[in-house]
RNA sequence: GGCCCGGUGGUCAAGCGGUUAAGACACCGCCCUUUCACGGCGGUAACACGGGUUCGAUUCCCGUCCGGGUCACCA
């Protein structure tokens, strides 16, 4: 035993990774490295019935990308192994059996059904009457050598309460007679989550236990395991809930309806996954100086406990939005063509430029899956409705539009060299030489140049990225329209 | 319904007995500008309610209301 502080991310196979959980993890792996500890991946399969193909390839995909490297689990080993709880089978059973020796659980062996219609009796289920709870030894032995099917169940105190310290939310104390007698091993001879859970945690020594707060209320089971064994109980740190935002204005759990809420779709939407960690380490902490941008370098330098919010926060996809942008301003050039390189395919067949593209959509791009749409009209010009020309804050009609058109493209057809420069030089000059505003020179040019009301960049570098001939085509093409 | 937790602008949130109640996103306006943006400047907008405690409550206590969570052989 040792004083270092283990914390570990325990996610069951499902197939995806919510939001919620990458923000458990992120904050486990934050509490374990912001005290120099150590952060341990634990798979969670006990459920046979909802085992996904691929899934727990995902959570090593999904913590990677996230940067949450963790420092002990299936795929790198460690001392606590193995880390996957189906393959420590064997281990809870002894456990249980313990307990039922020490008089502290006992075996059921009441049917599925008799359980069911118990319920039916209640509709907010009082649960399990405890109908086996006291069974004589002999009829327990006689059932037991039948090979009749059990599961074992842990006995409750029936009377009295159970109290203890959250990080976060303090002092929780919950009556026991609110407690069932909960299940530890099923009639399959796996453990319940909540059982291999407690033994998992203690002996793999975790120290912190990080989590949603919809354990809170259950926590008290997990403590009357730990004083059944003697062990020692971990740091409770429970952490308030992701909302999402209903059409109605009400909030509910984040979920499906609510928009992108895994890790894998919100990176398909186009988020990068330092914006999204960022965004969601604030989504229930806050540091003491309010910064914002954060890398997880600094995210685990400024990360403490004490900063963890009680109450649920609701995902907002316009903030990460927003830190998206941010995150892709604060690239290079190079870097941000990289990671567009995928978007730009999807619409640019020829062979233009792409860091010369990158450049006028970088500032302008809060998400990449806007940059299709936004840069289209470079491989392909759409039909455009001439009334484009038309513009009152550059003072251009129908009625000069032809004129600034043609003495543009006259000139720009005079050009030697076909550079961002010697375009720009042109087109102030022209307009020096019309007496007119920039403005008014440049938006005939870029209209006809792009057929667009919005672009990124403005006539010079849409021109630039063109190249002279498809550039010039374009503006004699915008000329006819205007004839 | 029982139990548990929460309640500061539309959203994230600072605050921890005395503040002009920060900041960010969103929204609006202005400036800049070869469009839209970016950037700069400014603005609208909040302590759920009712009782206490106190010289003084957003802050502490109680109640109400509202919201959420939880009551599985799921995790």
């Amino acid at each position: 035993m040792s004083d270092t502080v283990r914390t570990r991310y325990a996610p069951s196979p499902t197939g995806f990774m919510h939001v919620g959980n990458l923000r458990t993890a992120l904050y486990e792996y934050l509490v374990a490295k912001s005290q120099g500890g150590k952060f341990v991946l634990r798979i969670e399969d006990t459920d046979q019935e909802r085992k996904v193909e691929g899934a727990v390839d995902l959570i090593y995909r999904t913590l990677e990308r996230a940067g949450l490297k963790h420092d002990e689990g299936p795929d790198v080993g460690g001392e606590y192994g193995p880390y996957v709880q189906s393959e420590r089978r064997g281990m809870y059973l002894p456990y249980a059996e313990q307990l039922v020796r020490e008089g502290k659980a006992y075996y059921c062996f009441c049917s599925k059904e008799r359980l069911e219609s118990l319920k039916d009796n209640d509709e907010f289920g009082t649960g399990y009457d405890r109908h086996c709870r006291d069974l004589p030894q002999e009829e327990v032995d006689r059932l037991l050598g039948e090979g009749a099917e059990y599961v074992i169940r842990q006995k409750m105190p029936l009377e009295g309460s159970t109290t203890f310290e959250d990080a976060v939310y303090g002092t929780i104390t919950v009556e026991n007679s609110e407690l069932q007698d909960q299940i530890l091993i099923k009639a399959d001879g796996f453990p319940t989550y909540n059982f291999a859970n407690v033994i998992d945690d203690h002996t793999m020594n975790i120290t912190h236990v990080v989590r949603g707060c919809e354990y809170l209320s259950s926590t008290p089971k997990y403590n009357l395991l730990y004083e059944a064994f003697g062990w020692e109980i971990p740091t409770y740190i429970h952490l308030p809930l992701i909302m999402g935002k209903n059409e109605d204005g009400t909030v509910s759990k984040l979920s499906k309806r609510h928009g992108a809420t895994s890790f894998e779709d919100l990176t398909n939407d186009g988020y990068l996954p330092e914006a999204i960690i960022n965004y969601i380490a604030l989504l229930g902490w806050c540091p003491t100086d309010n910064t914002e941008i954060f890398t997880l370098e600094e995210l685990t330098e400024a990360f403490s406990i004490s900063g963890i919010s009680k109450s649920p926060a609701v995902f907002d996809y316009d903030k990460l939005e927003w830190f998206n942008g941010e995150y892709i301003k604060a690239m290079t050039v190079e870097q941000f063509a990289e990671v567009a390189k995928p978007y730009f395919e999807q619409v640019i067949k020829k062979p233009l430029d792409l860091v010369k593209i990158a450049g006028i959509l970088q500032k302008r791009t809060t998400k990449l899956t806007q940059i299709p749409e936004k840069i289209a009209f470079l491989e392909e010009q759409p039909d455009y409705d001439k009334e484009l020309f038309v513009n009152k804050k550059s003072k251009t009609t129908l009625e000069n539009s032809p004129a600034l058109l043609e003495a543009a493209t006259a000139a720009l057809e005079e050009l030697d060299e076909w550079t961002f420069d010697a375009i720009h030089d042109c087109l102030i000059s022209l307009a020096e030489r019309l007496g007119v505003k920039n403005g008014t020179a440049m938006w005939p040019v870029r209209i006809a140049a792009s057929g667009m009301a919005v672009t990124p960049g403005g006539a010079v570098e849409i021109l630039d990225i063109l190249g002279r001939d498809e550039s010039l085509k374009r503006l004699h093409k915008g000329l006819e329209k205007l004839k």
